[in-house]
DNA sequence: GTTACTTCCGTAGTCAAGTACGGAGTCAAG
DNA sequence: CTTGACTCCGTACTTGACTACGGAAGTAAC
């Protein structure tokens, strides 16, 4: 049987999504991945959509979403009823945008400090934590 | 003894920081946090700066710090070398940028979603997991 | 059709980041 | 100088997110 890209075991889904096959197993248990129809035998067969989304899951993560928070924006991309989806929708938005505020404020002192330090050799204080309230 | 903001006992220092005494101790123990002298007695006393540490740390983390980033971070402010100090920012500020970046596609998805179902009725579907490559 | 990898599934262990607990010591007020 | 709240410290428990383990069953290659 070949692994093309649309019939996929979980090792080589593991793999072509980074993580390992514990996770993917972890995952289905938490609801973020469905369990797929077994059409050959009685393994699972994975796609390139199964690994898109495992690789958005990690992505959100890097962003400090938890599983949990994760699984709701999967939600959104699931096609729940639309007045749920945009409530929701609504509400992880307010969060992201608190975030980008924060992270914008904490990049523009990083890269102030990296400039002073070039710049000047003396020592010089950070604005890191002035930054951030 | 009064409580001044220059002389907190670790009671009213963590209620104003936002977390809990062990949250401090365990913070403490992690290194993140100096133990005070013990000016007066026994008991450790924090001042408005420690507060603002402690704030720090929770910033950052929201932000996907992991509390040992979070403490490279701390020695930045703590006055190492400037030569370090600028190198450890350079790799955060790639990080936070790359994170920005991420959180921006999410959020032009998530207004895009609000949007299109606001004005439209039927079932939209979601360019979430595509705006995180 | 046997051998050598996977896969399956349940259960248990790990690691980070706290949180809780409990007994002993400290302190300010009455 | 006792009372009640708070602090100290060590140890143990919890939660989220995996990661490891092990035996049985499936599958691909020879």
């Amino acid at each position: 049987m070949k692994h093309s890209l649309e019939n996929l075991t979980i090792g080589t889904f593991a793999k072509a999504a980074g993580v390992n096959v514990e996770t993917i197993r972890f995952y289905q248990r938490k609801g973020l991945l469905l369990e797929p129809a077994r059409r050959y035998g009685r393994i699972r067969r994975y796609d390139t959509a199964d690994v898109a989304r495992v690789k958005f899951v990690k992505s959100a993560q890097r962003l400090g979403f938890s599983l949990d928070e994760v699984a709701q924006l999967l939600k959104l991309e699931d096609g729940t009823r639309c007045r749920e989806a945009a409530e929701l929708a609504g509400l992880r938005l307010a969060d992201v945008r608190a975030r980008l505020a924060d992270l914008r404020r904490m990049e523009s002192a990083l890269s102030r400090l990296v400039k002073e330090c070039s710049t000047r050799q003396d020592k010089v204080s950070c604005p890191l934590i002035a930054a951030l309230h």
